[in-house]
DNA sequence: CTAGTTTTGTACTGGTCGGTAAATATATAG
DNA sequence: CTATATATTTACCGACCAGTACAAAACTAG
């Protein structure tokens, strides 16, 4: 057994950065959907050849998954973050404004990919409008069981259905997703997250 | 100049029913998106040919607008009549618990086909999209007018913002689809109606 | 009947799809 | 240096894409 060091390879080493180059797919994906997508417009926007996006990914099912990986990671992601607030109204209000920022961030595609990416589709695309219809789920599971913890520290009256609040919030955060898609501005979402939390069990 | 009855037509009939073929177009739209339906798909739920499908619609992006027509003018359509509602609060209820119903109806795709035709797209589809997000965008301008009325019947309070209004039922109504999409069922969403509901000024 | 008109089924077009085989290039290990 | 391992480029695969040419079929008009 050798000392390694954090990058010892062999073979030819790699031209691209992989980081860079799943940023560039995640792009795609977000503005084209993944049925829209072709692997032209993925080697192009990737600035790579086929077979180092197949070598390098697997093939385009898995770079699309890799890429929502990458997606709800990123640091400008909001989601879990507000999660992490102290009271209920706290996690509501950080999800609503994280939320407006974000989908309507000219600097990146409008909307959210785990949204956009598979909403109607192919049967090719069905394994991927699965996935993403579980991280959906998954997202507001999370937000009903912070919910029911809510309840249960007193932050919330006992009378409120913690899963009809999820998934009440989880509709307007994805209704907004079509709002930023249709052009709607941050100052627009900001209003909409507002209107929101007048329904809110205070 | 001859008298002609409704129907007096030159050449081989056709032998197919364009409006049957449309609701069956419709239908795959509606579940594959417009990029994820190919002209085989098409043609095999509309039972006919090619050919046959390009004399009688155009082509595949006028199939689809045709298509989106009639998704609109159906008699199960909810959003144009819940407008003549005599209140504010009225339109906003009989739209919501519409929409409830509608986009989680067993007998049809789920969610709405306005909303995922074509979300995230390929360059092909382009200006399908722009097509859809102006019915969108129409039909939130129609509900803010809606609410303008109502501002100037003395149903809504002056100090209510019609298009903030308008925003937050639309951004709800599309997250329903979104939800619809996910499974939820029409109980579900009548939930989601209802909190809604909340935020509404009365 | 014939002439004219439209729809039908079959077969085909050029182009693009996702994915890969094979040869070449560039690194490390010894 | 040689041997080995990995990445690169080029060229290609069969399948499917949206769309169409063409001839046979089925109707009306006269």
């Amino acid at each position: 057994m050798s000392a390694v060091g954090s990058s010892s390879h062999v073979g030819r080493p790699r031209a691209f950065d992989m980081d860079t180059a799943l940023e560039k797919a995640l792009e795609v994906f977000w503005r084209k959907g993944y049925d829209g997508t072709s692997l032209s417009d993925l080697t192009e926007a990737m600035g790579i050849n086929k077979p180092s996006l197949y070598a390098a990914f697997g093939n385009k099912e898995q770079l699309f998954l890799k890429a929502i990986e990458l997606y709800e990671s990123r640091p400008c992601a909001f989601f879990m973050p507000a999660l992490e607030k102290p009271t209920a109204y706290e996690v509501a209000e950080h999800m609503l404004y994280g939320a407006a920022a974000n989908m309507a961030n000219k600097d990146q595609p409008q909307g959210c990919v785990v949204i956009q990416g598979a909403l109607s589709c192919s049967e090719a695309a069905a394994a991927v409008k699965e996935a993403l219809m579980n991280r959906r789920l998954e997202g507001q599971q999370k937000l009903q069981e912070r919910f029911e913890r809510a309840k249960a520290e007193g932050d919330l009256p006992a009378s409120v259905n913690a899963e009809t609040l999820a998934r009440y919030l989880g509709t307007v955060l994805q209704g907004m997703a079509i709002q930023a898609n249709n052009g709607a501005t941050p100052e627009q979402l900001r209003q909409v997250a507002e209107m929101t939390l007048l329904a809110f069990p205070r």
